[in-house]
DNA sequence: CTTATGACGTCAT
DNA sequence: GATGACGCCATAA
């Protein structure tokens, strides 16, 4: 079990009409922000990646211009061009002590 | 082993 | 509200 694997669990958990910030799922899986980011383009893993966003609701900037049309799609709560986060935050799960290590 | 980069987060300006 | 700067930790070379 690798980080893109929690990762790809992780991003996969949220739900249509919510997102999670890099924080949020980092923290899910015992990582940091940039781990995440890094780490997804990196493994190139098929996941929601638009519902996955900034910690502010700023689409992850690799896709700043479609990650809205495809959120609003999805009936998520907006705030202009970006996530009204107030509303659709999303945590995919409680930071785990497995998950950072990876053990079993 | 070290150096460099990054789909981020928060504070200061 | 937007931009600049530093810190965070994992991955690649």
């Amino acid at each position: 079990m690798t980080l893109a694997d929690e990762i790809r669990d992780a991003i996969a958990s949220i739900p249509a009409g919510h997102v999670a910030s890099y924080g949020d799922v980092g923290a899910a899986v015992g990582a940091g922000a940039r781990q995440v980011g890094s780490t997804m383009r990196l493994l190139d893993v098929d996941v929601a990646w638009w519902r996955v966003v900034r910690a502010d609701g700023t689409p992850a900037s690799c896709h700043a211009g479609t990650a809205p049309e495809l959120l609003r799609d999805e009936g998520t709560a907006m705030r202009g061009t970006r996530v009204d986060m107030a509303v659709a935050r999303f945590r995919p799960k409680a930071p785990p002590d497995g998950a950072a290590s990876s053990s079993t």
